[in-house]
DNA sequence: CCGCCACCTGCGCC
DNA sequence: AGGCGCAGGTGGC
């Protein structure tokens, strides 16, 4: 068995055309933190063995190589049961993590049509899909990422893996490891280490929500959280009684420690393929408050009714795969990809001024920012009179701390 | 229920 | 150059 994996590995490619898929957007967009481009191509380890991507206008290429020594005692085979029996199942993996059954430009389409807002940003951000992660390793994910920043929770996962995850291969002299599972990771140190690695008040979380899966819970308690329709993925386990809805399993995961509205809903819409769970995040909200005339009501501070309200609203003008097109505005709003839109502002502005696009645009997301996150329960109008924009701004989404002196 | 705050840490900015 | 403020929130009053 062991003779039939161990081979050269080469390149195979895959017939996918950019709007489809864009790896480039869809893997450095905030959904997984473990991709990271080796010698021009995406590398992860993905179910037990290690993946690279490369894409061109027509195809997606993928080289899988596997573990020098089998793993097969080391990492569960995969939930649907086609682990590594021999053959290489690395295309069908592929598929589902991408869900390319799903024709992105047709849902393009429909969210375009149905949003003004949307049809303006998406042409800058085609072919971003969701990855069908695993469920626990997103869980885990979201958990690290409260309240924090992309760059540190890829680091944190990279130290849950290097720490706790088996060790799949090698490239060059780093070892790459594979995500830990809930049971290596319940033992009764696992929490104090991980304080030692940096986790600080995280390493809580992930230790209590693992012992919980891993002990408390019924055995495949999150796998029973899935969405069964999800590219046809027909439930091949558990009867009848224990499928939930989308929100049953949005509720059931906010049991769990260090899980609130927002990382449940990354869960869902991630590791259990509830395409229709929009995470409300500072970002999110900060795009309902522009672009949707959020921010309109009585309370003051975002709470849990507000939360669902621009859950609900996306939904509303989406439709089932709201979490799908609510990513692409994500990544349209994303620092990392704001010369994207510098670009496209800068014909236009070009056309008006000859200043500087790039110190201005700057600029203006600081003073943005500054207005937005500092401003205090009153109702504040900025007026930039250098680029004649009125801001106005209602509330804020999170109150100023104030730091305590010593 | 609602509305505070504290919570770890590292990086960027002034 | 040394702090301050913030980052895809959550738990506990």
């Amino acid at each position: 068995m062991a003779m039939a994996i161990k081979r050269a590995s080469e390149w195979h490619k895959l017939p996918v055309t950019f709007s489809e898929l864009c790896i480039d957007t869809t893997l450095r967009c905030g959904q997984s933190f473990r991709w990271r481009k080796v010698n021009d191509a995406w590398t992860c380890t993905l179910h037990g063995r290690i993946l690279s991507l490369k894409q061109d206008p027509e195809h997606l290429h993928y080289k899988v190589t596997w573990p020098e020594t089998p793993l097969a005692t080391l990492v569960p085979p995969p939930s649907n049961g086609a682990g590594l029996q021999g053959q290489d199942d690395t295309e069908e993996l592929l598929r589902r993590y991408f869900s390319l059954s799903l024709d992105l430009g047709a849902l393009y389409k429909q969210w375009s049509g149905a949003d003004a807002n949307f049809r303006k940003r998406a042409p800058e951000f085609a072919g971003v899909r969701i990855l069908s992660q695993d469920a626990w390793e997103a869980l885990v994910c979201f958990i690290c990422s409260s309240n924090n920043n992309i760059s540190r929770i890829s680091q944190m996962v990279h130290k849950l893996c290097k720490h706790y995850g088996p060790v799949i291969g090698h490239v060059g002299d780093e070892a790459l490891h594979d995500f830990p599972t809930p049971d290596s990771l319940t033992g009764k140190q696992v929490e104090s280490r991980l304080r030692e690695l940096g986790f600080g008040y995280r390493a809580k979380y992930i230790a209590e929500t693992a012992r919980v899966v891993a002990q408390e819970k019924p055995p495949l308690w999150l796998e029973s959280l899935r969405n069964p329709e999800h590219q046809g993925l027909q439930s091949r386990s558990g009867p009848e009684s224990l499928k939930s809805t989308y929100k049953e399993a949005h509720e059931a995961l906010l049991s769990l420690t260090g899980v609130g509205p927002k990382v449940a809903d990354c869960v869902c819409l991630m590791g259990l393929g509830w395409g229709e769970s929009v995470p409300v995040d500072t970002h999110v909200w900060q795009i309902a408050q522009r672009d949707y005339k959020f921010g309109k009501t009585k309370s003051k501070t975002f709470n849990k009714a507000m939360y669902d309200a621009v859950g609900d609203h996306f939904r509303g003008i989406w439709g089932q795969y709201a979490g799908w097109a609510h990513s692409v505005l994500f990544a349209a709003d994303l620092r990392e990809f704001s010369d994207r839109k510098v670009k496209k502002e800068d014909v236009q502005r070009l056309v008006e001024t000859q200043t500087s696009v790039i110190e201005d645009e700057a600029a203006t997301r600081r003073r943005k920012r500054s207005a937005t996150l500092k401003t205090v329960t009153t109702e504040v109008k900025v007026d930039d009179t250098k680029d004649g924009v009125l801001l106005e701004v209602d509330r804020v989404f999170k109150r100023r701390r104030t730091r305590q002196r010593p």
